[in-house]
DNA sequence: CGCCCCGTTGAGGAGAGTCAATGGCTGTGG
DNA sequence: CCACAGCCATTGACTCTCCTCAACGGGGCG
């Protein structure tokens, strides 16, 4: 939950009452092992998910087995908003290390939301910025360079384990394998292989077997065309009422 | 207002307060060309906005001109829902073709909506349909060939137009360039074309200049692999309250 | 009538994919 | 403590999709 808040914290100034009605609110927590399955295409959703530790991947799964990961799920993070109103999950959820989930149910988290409007801010906030990264994501595979891309999603990665507070400088290994990647980025696992090599023999990241680890984030952000807006860290909501006290960390 | 009304309506059963409420909302119309841009990046956002007619597109533009086509927004889709938090816009809307755009400040539909929770409910619904357009696109674009993409793509806006009752067959002529299925599918303008040779030689669609008509919608399916399980047409809220009853048009 | 935009077509090239063999950790069990 | 198995990752060779550059063409609109 910290690591919710943290971020949260970021970008709207949180009062005692979000706090004390986030941690109310009705749940359960469950520990998945790495590798999974927490949702699954085709089943109704009933829950929305926080995590609070560990990585997560959205993806889907074509006919003849292509994977496409839409999105990762970090510490903070909160995922399938959409239980609220749309019944049907279109896509699958795994652990892609072990995690820690906080599950509160669709219609409990629905009841607190329309009970509190700063909450429901908060969390239309949340969603928005998912949107965001999606966006980019949708713009980092289309238009950019294999080198490109892999350098631009790291240092995406990097800067949301920052805001959620997972970390506090460029030293953790981010777990990432090549397959991973590829899926992702729109790659084969080879050209990723041979991609970062590049990028590691430029000193710009540390690769290991299963781990990836920024060194030169300038260089990588070069190499990236990387401009973080789109993650709105800098933004504060313009709307009268509860917000109009700023705030810092 | 009509084609948001038709689309919301397949998934939510509208009632009159609904209606009145969102009929009420302050707004003002606006009129644009086609080309001419609606929203610039970096610019504060205060609108929502509805499209009445016409295509718009959300695009990014890269620092050496690469641009990537985001979405595109039909009649009946709302966007800068974001304007509610998220103050600045990391991207561009231009008119596709000729726009009829309503423009209700960010602030009353703020209000609006924490006055009627169903009303937000609604268009909680309607950013929760855009998100998975999304994710559809980045599976498009990451996993999925030439011929696929723009198959694929081209099925759903027909979709997407059916749902907001834009047209009644597949007769109606989509307004798409060369240039802009290449910067939504990330292609090259001459990589479109070819592929867009093949589809019409197979007889799975007309082409004109700047209009493409589907002909043989199923054939297009099994090329894109298309599933539209995604746009969650067959979807009925599962939520207690006002959505228990159901509702046919 | 003529220009210009959009689209087509061809040739050549580059980036990324595929297939396949090899190598090195890591965890496990004897 | 060592041997082995299995999983990742790397590397090479070849292929193919898609890109770039460039020339040409046709239809619409001033």
């Amino acid at each position: 939950m910290n690591s919710l808040l943290t971020r949260l914290r970021r970008y709207a100034a949180l009062n005692d009452d979000i706090f004390t009605a986030l941690w109310r609110l009705p749940h359960r927590v469950i520990e998945k092992p790495a590798g999974q399955t927490i949702v699954t295409a085709g089943e109704r959703l009933g829950d929305v998910f926080v995590v609070e530790e560990g990585w997560a991947i959205r993806y889907r799964i074509l006919d003849d087995g292509r994977r496409q990961i839409v999105n990762f799920m970090l510490p903070g993070d909160c995922f399938d908003l959409q239980a609220l109103v749309s019944a049907q999950a279109d896509h699958y959820v795994s652990a892609l290390t072990a995690v820690r989930l906080r599950v509160v149910p669709s219609t409990q988290f629905l009841l607190a939301m329309r009970s509190n409007a700063e909450l429901a801010t908060v969390f239309w906030w949340a969603a928005v910025q998912e949107e965001s990264i999606l966006r980019e994501h949708i713009v980092r595979i289309g238009r950019r360079t294999a080198r490109e891309r892999v350098s631009h999603l790291v240092l995406e990665l990097q800067r949301r384990l920052l805001l959620a507070g997972v970390v506090n400088g460029d030293k953790l290994g981010m777990p990432l394998t090549r397959d991973v990647l590829a899926d992702a980025l729109g790659l084969s696992p080879v050209h990723v292989s041979r991609t970062l090599a590049i990028l590691r023999m430029r000193g710009l990241i540390d690769v290991a077997r299963r781990s990836i680890r920024l060194k030169d984030p300038e260089g990588l952000a070069k190499v990236a065309g990387f401009n973080p807006s789109y993650l709105h860290v800098q933004d504060r909501p313009a709307l009268p009422g509860p917000f109009d006290d700023a705030q810092t960390a």
